[in-house]
RNA sequence: UCCUCAAUAGCUCAGCUGGUUAGAGCAACUGACUGUUAAUCAGUAGGUCCCUGGUUCGAGUCCAGGUUGGGGAGCCA
């Protein structure tokens, strides 16, 4: 029986199979959370109710021992799946003495280290159910409007856009390279099948330390024949209204439990501002509005904000070692002061990080200089004045890859097209129109210094019955993290893999 | 690669301008308590102060170099 089935059995015997995740005790009484990955239940032991043998197993059990336990279910507002279990039967399974991870805060060093563990807290629970959401709801929406999977290979031979540094393996005596992106081969793989996504995972060995970059991540990359920029971007919105809302039917629970404010993902089901890398740098330089909010000038009134926050908390923390101090306080108190003080010092600490890089972010967005890609102060800069993503398009054609296509009208443009998740978060879409005029193709890898043999097949894209095409890449990570409001992209998978980090 | 901050008990942190035997809470362990929501209460035990060198009568504290980690730049999803 699984704990999320409970309501269809209620006065029933059953029997549950899962993992202590908390105990709690009293005088002929234990109360046994128990967890099995559909969700948490409180189960009774009661001395007088159950055989002496098990109400002493039940009084032994610690953290994250595993167990099977029969009782009756019984509909309990105050408990939070709504039921309890009162306990007949008990058989310990596996235990698990001295537990590392426990019921407090931690640092995110330790927590690491302790990933395969972390991942049974609720926190990480949620989370990772939120991801198999987006992901399976990624794959219905592509499944249901005609597009088929076809993967890309994840050994290649050369750089795709010769820009990011590459992870270098022996390929039987040859280099070879991991991927960074499936584009080039979806571009091959939709002139065969019309419309066509991989998803897969991508490499990247940039030594990147930030909280939006991971050494290997998850890409779902559509690419689409007969479809230009704007079909592109009509396609990345309806993809994204369908994720979105189906997070929003299926995870409540989740958000709730993560503490996502949801007005944000509601309000990102309406259409998305669609504006030109022209527009989206004056926002950023301040010299555009968004419905009255100026970029400056709404940063530094956030900065004030954080500094006077932070005075505030001090004087908090002050108060509150005072008090401890002076004695006069019962064990329990010390105890509540002494924790909220580590939770002050925390969210002090974070505030101080961001107090030091507004003001970087302003000189950033000041001294923007036109024809620059964004970078990921740019992106924090602008989608801070948003309630949903926006997409950015016709970018200088320089700071783009090679194979995007110029814009007919004006050729300096590229018709790329970035969607920027708001709140801060940035980048989450990088996509476009390709380049079908096999001269200018030509030209941009010579321009790039890339192998020209390598592109041979490439090429033959455009020699061969070539059609206008466009296409996108969804980083899963950066999705999960935005739909959750997470503070950094390592909670969003499983086990992450970065600069610094291969275990566990 | 560069800038910046940090490292003290299993965990989260105090430890002021260098000065006797390095502290608290949580966790663990022992006991008390029949409905708890990070339960509460009493007690016990727990230390290579990241490493190497230096200054000093004396270094957890100051200096230099290194290691590891946090945040950011570049690069990007």
């Amino acid at each position: 029986m699984y704990i999320q089935e409970l309501h269809t059995v209620e006065g029933q015997k059953v029997k549950l199979q899962g993992w202590v995740s908390n105990k709690r005790e009293g005088k002929g009484i234990v109360f046994v959370i128990l967890r099995d990955g559909t969700g948490y239940c409180q189960c009774v032991v009661t001395e007088t109710e159950v055989d002496g043998s098990i109400f002493e197993i039940a009084k032994g059990l610690s953290l994250e021992c595993s167990a099977e336990i029969s009782g009756t279910v019984v509909k309990d507002e105050r408990q939070v799946g709504g039921f309890e279990l009162r306990v007949t039967d008990l058989q310990l399974i596996g235990n698990s003495p001295n537990y590392p991870i426990a019921k407090k805060e931690h640092g995110i060093e330790f927590l690491m280290d302790n990933r395969h563990l972390w991942l049974r807290s609720s926190r990480q629970w949620a989370i990772m159910r939120i991801r198999n959401t987006i992901i399976f709801s990624i794959h219905r929406y592509f499944q249901e409007n005609g597009f088929m999977l076809m993967d890309s290979p994840i050994f290649t031979g050369n750089a795709v856009e010769g820009t990011s540094t590459l992870f270098e393996t022996d390929f039987y005596g040859a280099p070879a390279y991991l991927s960074q992106s499936g584009q080039l081969y979806g571009e091959a793989m939709a002139m065969a099948m019309g419309r066509i996504y991989t998803f897969g995972p991508t490499f990247r060995a940039e030594k990147s330390k930030t909280r939006r970059h991971l050494s290997e991540f998850w890409m779902m990359e559509p690419e689409m024949a007969f479809c230009d920029i704007f079909q592109n971007m009509d396609v990345i919105e309806e993809m994204m209204h369908f994720v979105i809302a189906d997070v929003l039917k299926n995870c409540r629970k989740e958000l709730e439990l993560i503490g996502r404010d949801i007005s944000v993902l509601e309000s990102s089901l309406q259409p998305y501002p669609r504006m030109t890398y022209d527009q989206a740098v004056r926002i950023i330089k301040g010299e555009e509005d968004v419905n009255g909010v100026n970029s400056i000038t709404s940063l530094e009134r956030e900065l004030q904000q954080v500094t006077a926050k932070i005075s505030e908390m001090e004087s908090e923390i002050a108060e509150r070692e005072k008090k401890i101090a002076d004695g006069n306080l019962k064990k329990g108190e010390i105890n509540f002061n002494q924790n909220k003080i580590d939770t002050l010092k925390n969210e002090k600490s974070e505030l101080e990080e961001d107090a030091k890089n507004i003001p970087q972010w302003i000189a950033s967005a000041k001294g923007f200089e036109y024809g620059n890609d964004f970078g990921g102060s740019d992106e924090t800069v602008i989608t801070r004045l948003f309630d949903k993503p926006i997409m950015v398009y016709d970018w200088p054609h320089e700071v783009k890859a090679f194979y995007l296509k110029r814009n007919p009208e004006n050729p300096r443009f590229a018709r790329g097209v970035d969607v920027l998740a708001p709140e801060g978060y940035g980048e989450i879409v990088g996509g476009g129109e390709r380049e079908t005029d096999e001269k200018l193709l030509v030209e941009k890898i010579n321009e790039h210094k890339l192998p020209m043999d390598a592109f041979e097949w490439y090429l033959d894209l455009r020699r061969f019955g070539s059609v206008p095409h466009s296409g996108f890449g969804l980083g899963i990570e950066r999705m999960v993290t935005w739909v959750c409001k997470l503070k950094h992209v390592r909670e969003s998978i499983p086990f992450p893999r970065m600069y610094g980090r291969l275990k566990p």
